[in-house]
RNA sequence: GGACGAUUAGCUCAGCUGGUUAGAGCGCCACAUUGACAUUGUGGAGGUCGGUGGUUCGAGUCCACUAUCGUCCACCA
């Protein structure tokens, strides 16, 4: 036979490529054509054109990957769009480090703009197809013939003509503000791409006029003729708002005024302080309130300007130091805490330190009315809160909405424009004082802008542009909104927010209903992987790394996907380590073991004859049905790892320790080809490889991937499921209510006695629990018919009987007791029949042993009875 | 300063709207195995679900307070 030649381990690496090829060349990856299905997509979050698959993407993949193949075989028109991002800063500045470390001292200069760019295109290829190996390695069912990338010339037409459509709204404008400057990339930087760091640094009080102020940035001082405290602040009361007096300063005497502003803790240091509005933000707030004088201290190079006299040229690090000495000179260092600590904003990207510049740079308004939604004129920051409040966008877990709605809470305008050259050049020309918007030059003399757009300037458009949006293409009608964005929790705020600005506002624009213009329906957030020990994976510790590729080589993908996968919950961090992707390593080789059995023991016939059936044939068909239910239930509900476990075990522990064994001494092959096939279906997203190769074998000439999700089969309820704890949910239910009306006292007696008479006759008749809780008293229904109805109404339908309460009191001791007593022989009851359920046991031990279990059960229910009876009578 | 998350077996983690005796993997102990599978099977030990209080007939699950760890946001003159 042939089974003889398949191998008894599973080896990963003999057919992962094969399969995948066999996948794609199908054309099974991309959409169905027949329109009269349902469309279900999702855009793939575009990897960094940079580096190398890490293992964010590869959870991010496996995720994405489970979910649109189980919409697939569920019978949608799949879409799964991939794609990779320019990613403007990183790119260039992993470049331009490049060409340093090979030897070149200033690449900009060297290269110009045409010259770097060439540059940082070829890098940008190479790594491209890099990344579109390694997705395929992972097994992701995506579109290739849909590929996109953020910085194609589509996609240029599409960032055009979304900031041409802003600008002539108003919702473009250009400023002088207070930005993020990175010295050391020489670009502005947005406030949500800086993080902080904690330095220790001296903390310098002087004296100024008749003031203390203390700084840690002496270097920024040169220009300062402002003083502000608080306007409650008492030890300052005797001074006047725009008062003026002379202070010695750095380079000689000054005149400065007094200010009065909120915006100063009196409790912090002497609650006086200088401003230095063109180099801090909230100095700058300040200077606006009160319409005061700003002046550039330190130039765009991190160097001192002409103000600082003799320190002029000089960098600022260099200067400080010198600028104190001098102050001391003078007499007006009062001290110096040499164990501050402060944070330092640096840029996430490129770790430089920041320097808060006065600069002008082109802005998104978030405030300005600008969108038609819902009948009224609404800003960018109320269309936000409003998809997510009105659940027109889901996230998913639900507690990221409140961090959502904070977020936009605080927003400021957006700057989208970045001093760097790789990226999406701002459409603007200018010939003197002469502005025009447009992608194309007006003519000559006219010279374009020379910033870049932000990176996210362009990736709020993924979800539509990619699709062919401006142009109304059929499958941005088809397929818009996608269905799901599945992404990290670290970048809701960077990209996740603003996909919603940039589709709500561009496509309600181009006519789009308010449905059809958010960007997805649901969110799916992620959480971070991290190591063993719990620590974030980082390059610079390469022995906490973990490479999905070496992983795929030693383990296969199957393993890493569902290690990836299983045990990990939606917006929660977790732990990956080499053992647990062995663990399902061996998963994947017992289905290949199970798989290979049950194919040994197949005889042709896959007709499954109901009158044929063992006892054992209909528990795991009736068990079949129950997973089939759970696993599409979680999946449903982005529950991925239980939908996970479920299958898992019970392939794991039912059909194979089970369902099998049994095979070995009395078989139905059509049941157990079927069973398998299910199976194999039930876990294809999950693990698609091992599924489909032994669906090669199984289903010679038929592709487990375009197969047909299961669904339950009615005829294979040979077991009906235990209802029983519905019922007496629903009889809880009705106690609820009825302790609400009638009382507690009186509740909890008619629990005592449910408790006791919980056996299934009693439960499943509920005219009987009412007859007998009637024969214990004499309330009238007629006084208190209407709280009893209410209290039963869940699980009795007509309530004509009278409900006793009053009698019971005395008994309550001795019910207690003989109530405890029933549940231990219960608990006991049930370990026994736990017992005699173990097959192995059943099947193993000997027959007498078999026999005392029985008899000891069956004195245990004798006895149950007994006291049961016994708490009848106490009721009576 | 504000918010959020975690705390369950030796380790890593599940546990969906409260409900029969709280689960898995790995590890550990004992035994088994040349007929799908040592990447195995059977059995076992191991948990007062961080603490205190509350709601409830019933709490790992809900509420309040609290401890420890972690994350994010804001401020830091």
């Amino acid at each position: 036979m042939a089974m003889k030649e398949i191998p008894k381990a599973y080896t990963a690496k003999d057919h992962e490529d094969s399969l995948y090829k066999m996948w794609e060349e199908s054309g099974a990856f991309a959409p169905s054509d027949d329109m009269s299905k349902e469309p279900y997509s999702i855009m793939m979050p575009p990897p960094n054109a940079t580096g190398t698959l890490h293992l964010g993407h590869a959870t991010m993949l496996a995720i994405e990957d489970i979910l649109i193949r189980f919409k697939r075989m569920q019978g949608f028109a799949a879409l799964y769009l991939p794609g990779t991002d320019h990613a403007a800063i990183a790119t260039e500045s992993v470049v331009i480090k490049k060409l340093q470390d090979g030897g070149m001292k200033n690449p900009r200069e060297e290269l110009g703009r045409d010259g770097l760019l060439d540059a940082i295109r070829e890098f940008v290829e190479n790594s491209k197809n890099t990344i579109r190996n390694q997705v395929r390695k992972m097994g992701t069912s995506c579109d290739w013939s849909r590929e996109r990338y953020t910085f194609s010339d589509e996609m240029n037409v599409a960032v055009n003509e979304l900031f041409k459509m802003m600008y002539e709204d108003g919702l473009i404008y250009r400023g002088g503000r207070i930005v993020s400057w990175d010295p050391k990339m020489q670009t502005t930087v947005a406030d949500d791409e800086l993080e902080y760091l904690e330095e220790k640094a001296p903390f310098y009080t002087f004296q100024y006029g008749p003031f203390q102020i203390s700084t840690s940035r002496p270097e920024t001082k040169f220009g300062d003729k402002y003083v502000v405290m608080h306007p409650d602040d008492k030890r300052y009361a005797k001074y006047k708002n725009g008062e003026t007096f002379e202070a010695e300063w750095i380079n000689g005497p000054v005149t400065a005024t007094i200010i009065k502003d909120e915006a100063v803790d009196p409790e912090f240091g002497t609650g006086v302080m200088t401003i230095t509005p063109w180099h801090d933000a909230t100095d700058f707030e300040i200077a606006q309130r009160h319409k005061l004088d700003r002046e550039q201290v330190i130039g765009l190079d991190g160097c001192l300007m002409e103000i600082a006299g003799e320190f002029a040229g000089m960098p600022i690090g260099k200067a400080r130091p010198k600028i104190v000495e001098k102050l001391k000179e003078k007499g007006l260092l009062v001290n110096v805490d040499e164990n501050y600590v402060h944070n330092v904003a640096v840029s996430y990207r490129g770790k430089g330190i920041m320097e808060p510049q006065i600069m002008k740079q082109w802005f998104v308004d978030v405030n300005k009315p600008a969108i038609d939604w819902k009948g009224k004129q609404l800003s960018i920051k109320e269309v936000l809160q409003d998809t997510v409040r009105s659940k027109m966008i889901k996230i998913v877990p639900d507690r990221f909405e409140k961090t959502y709605f904070h977020w936009i809470d605080n927003l400021r305008d957006w700057c989208i424009s970045r001093q760097i050259w790789w990226g999406h050049r701002i459409p603007v020309w200018y010939k003197g004082d002469e502005m025009k918007v447009q992608a194309d030059s007006p003519g000559t003399d006219w010279a374009q802008d020379e910033d870049t757009l932000d990176t996210w300037f362009s990736s709020q458009l993924w979800t539509f542009s990619t699709l062919g949006w401006p142009e109304k293409t059929p499958d941005l009608m088809r397929f818009t909104p996608s269905n799901c964005l599945e992404t990290g929790y670290d970048i809701l705020f960077f990209w996740v927010a603003r996909m919603i600005l940039g589709s709500t506002y561009a496509l309600r624009k181009s006519g789009f209903s308010e449905e059809k213009s958010i960007p997805f329906k649901d969110v799916y957030l992620h959480g971070l992987i991290r190591d063993i020990h719990g620590k974030k994976m980082s390059k610079s510790r390469p022995e906490t790394c973990i490479d999905p590729l070496d992983m795929i080589e030693k383990y296969g993908t199957d393993a890493i996907r569902l290690s990836l996968v299983i045990g990990s919950t939606a917006g929660n961090d977790m732990r990956l380590y080499e053992e647990k992707i062995a663990g399902y390593r061996n998963f994947v080789n017992k289905i290949w073991n199970g798989s290979r059995f049950v194919m040994m023991n197949l005889d042709g016939n896959d007709e499954i004859d109901p009158a044929a059936l063992t006892r054992a044939d209909k528990w795991i068909l009736t068990r079949l049905n129950e997973i089939i239910k759970t696993v599409t239930d979680h999946l449903e509900n982005y529950r991925l790892s239980e939908a996970g476990l479920t299958v898992y075990d019970f392939f794991w522990g039912e059909y194979c320790d089970w369902y099998l064994e049994i095979s070995k001494v009395q078989k139905n092959p059509a049941v157990l080809k079927h069973v398998l096939k299910t199976t194999l279906t039930l876990m294809h997203p999950f693990m698609p490889f091992v599924t489909e190769a032994i669906w090669a074998e199984l289903c010679p000439g038929t592709m487990l991937m375009t197969s047909n999700w299961p669904v339950i089969n009615p005829d294979y309820a040979y077991f009906a499921e235990s209802d029983e704890m519905g019922r007496i949910m629903d009889l809880i239910a009705g106690i609820r209510v009825l302790r609400a009306e009638a009382g507690v006292e009186a509740a909890k007696k008619i629990h005592a006695i449910i408790i006791a008479h919980e056996d299934t006759a009693l439960v499943n008749d509920k005219a009987d629990v009412i007859k007998r809780l009637a024969n214990l008293g004499q309330l009238d229904i007629k006084e208190n018919g209407e709280k009893i109805e209410k209290a039963f109404s869940t699980f009795v339908g007509d309530l004509e009987i009278y409900l006793p309460l009053a009698d019971l009191i005395d008994f309550d001791a001795e019910i207690k007791r003989i109530t405890k007593e029933i549940t231990e022989l219960e608990n006991y009851f049930a370990s026994l029949e736990k017992k005699l359920s173990n097959k192995a046991f059943v099947q193993n031990a000997p027959e007498e042993i078999i026999k005392k279990e029985r008899t000891k059960m069956d004195e245990t229910q004798q006895k149950m009875e007994k006291l049961k009876k016994q708490l009848l009578e106490l009721g009576k």
